[in-house]
DNA sequence: ATTCATGATTAGCG
DNA sequence: CGCTAATCATGAAT
């Protein structure tokens, strides 16, 4: 192996030929002393010291050597002689470099990101393009609100993860430049295969596509933490105010018989709740919080009719106030008085038949009404429905009817008996007996929306049974 | 601190 | 897609 040690030493002379060529070996290998620590020391001492005094006369200088070197007669065999050591050593450095396949994280990032709106196609563009395009796209009006906060910080995030990415897309263009010319101006003195150019880019793509992958992933982590609080924000139940809540009742219970609104009347009461509730900023109710209302709703009353029986049977007298007063108009203009009473019933303030909302009057309708626990059997429920007209929503206030307040109730049920076709014109007051409510716990499917609703109103009108 | 009420979310169904 | 049923999570009442 005299050979390889020729080589190495002409190797050893050539590459270090800018920094000392008539010095011989400038930069020592350790081993070329006795290996002790102090031998080191020393070693690195010179080499610090030889780095330290390098100026740039000593540069301009070693550019001489390298030019002279360059010239140098002997300089081709050096270089064929380096060639022949580049075929020897090429098979540990190709199989060193393995080409890895794609990393499955970053492409679990790049599918998030491009999930996530944020890498993939410019849909938008700007926080108000996202959002006039939200809002063109027809009845999102509720989702662009709630979105809008949402998508402009997403907005911002795709901004600066498409600056950066473009950066570090820049960054290692210049830096592949850069090292592509280096290698270029080196093989010049050593020979450089264009598959080592390519090698040495690949690392470089590497490396840089690892910073990528860290932006990636803090991009993600963003996108990940604002989802979460976005989810958050949504998921914090603030309790309908309580006329929203009685509006929807009032739907709810004016429509037991097939508790569906329309997707119209979702959002008439929607805007009617919003309106209603307390008019503060950011207070409104959402067609799908309606939706959710009336899913909760059904669900829960049909689990438990006897509890919310007497909440039927308020919202219903209810209903019927409204209801009655219309009745009463046309009693008056159509009928004579009922032997027992005079129409005086009708007249009747509400203040003259209030009760107390909690107690007297929901044990007094319970009493009434119930028959079979549980369950709204009356087969006249238009009458009693009618007849329970004064107990008017938000005005109770004393309890002091007493029991005259049952003789009350007896006349007003005679009166209104008289008045049945009128009963069956009211909206809403057939709904009030739960028949919808079939044996096996659901409501008929049979029954649309506009079957069940007043006559006199279209289908899906959230205004039939309520309004005035 | 516990319990109840209630709005929101989810899986599964037709 | 809308619904039901179950469940989660929070607000309010106790």
């Amino acid at each position: 192996m005299d050979e390889q040690a020729r080589i190495m030493q002409a190797l050893g002379g050539v590459s270090l030929a800018g920094h000392s060529v008539q010095g011989g070996m400038g930069l020592q290998p350790p081993h070329g002393h006795d290996g002790t620590d102090d031998g080191r020391k020393q070693d690195i001492g010179d080499i610090l010291h030889q780095i330290m005094t390098i100026t740039d006369q000593s540069l301009d200088e070693a550019q001489a050597k390298k030019h002279g070197l360059n010239c140098h007669r002997m300089k081709p065999a050096l270089f064929s002689v380096l060639c022949e050591i580049k075929e020897k050593t090429g098979l540990s450095i190709r199989g060193s470099q393995e080409e890895d396949p794609p990393d499955p994280q970053l492409m679990r990032l790049d599918n998030m990101l491009l999930a996530e709106g944020v890498s993939g196609p410019e849909k938008g563009g700007g926080s108000a393009a996202a959002a006039a395009a939200a809002a063109a796209s027809g009845g999102a009006s509720d989702n662009s609100i709630e979105h809008s906060d949402y998508r402009s910080k997403l907005t911002q995030i795709r901004q600066i993860y498409h600056t950066e990415l473009e950066k570090y897309e820049q960054a290692c263009n210049e830096f592949t430049t850069h090292v592509m010319n280096l290698l270029r101006e080196q093989s010049r003195t050593r020979p450089i295969s264009p598959k080592e150019i390519e090698r040495m880019v690949g690392i470089i793509h590497r490396k840089f596509s690892s910073i990528q992958m860290q932006l990636k992933q803090s991009t993600c982590e963003a996108v990940m933490i604002l989802r979460s609080r976005f989810l958050d924000a949504r998921r914090k139940r603030r309790n309908f105010s309580k006329q929203a809540t009685e509006i929807l009742n009032e739907y709810f219970y004016s429509h037991l018989s097939n508790p569906y609104p329309s997707e119209e009347a979702k959002e008439e009461l929607a805007k009617k709740c919003s309106i209603t509730v307390s008019q503060g900023v950011g207070s409104t109710i959402t067609v799908s919080q309606v939706s959710n209302w009336f899913g909760n709703k059904r669900i829960r009353y049909k689990k438990n009719i006897g509890k919310f029986q007497e909440e039927a049977n308020l919202y219903a007298a209810k209903t019927a106030v409204t209801a009655a007063h219309a009745v009463a108009a046309a009693v008056q203009n159509s009928q004579t008085n009922s032997p027992t009473t005079p129409n005086s019933g009708f007249q009747m303030k509400d203040e003259e038949f209030q009760l107390d909302s909690a107690e007297s009057k929901n044990t007094l309708l319970t009493n009434m009404f119930t028959g079979s626990s549980g369950s709204f059997n009356l087969p006249n429920s238009g009458d009693m429905f009618l007849s329970m007209q004064s107990l008017n929503g938000d005005s109770y206030q004393g309890a002091q009817v007493g029991v005259n307040v049952q003789s009350q109730v007896d006349t007003l049920r005679h009166v209104i008996s008289q008045t049945a076709g009128y009963s069956e014109a009211l909206g809403g007051n057939t709904m009030y007996s739960p028949n919808g409510l079939n044996a096996n716990g659901g409501w008929h499917d049979a029954m649309t929306p506009s079957s069940v609703i007043s006559p006199t109103e279209g289908p899906g009108s959230v205004h039939s049974d309520t309004s005035n």
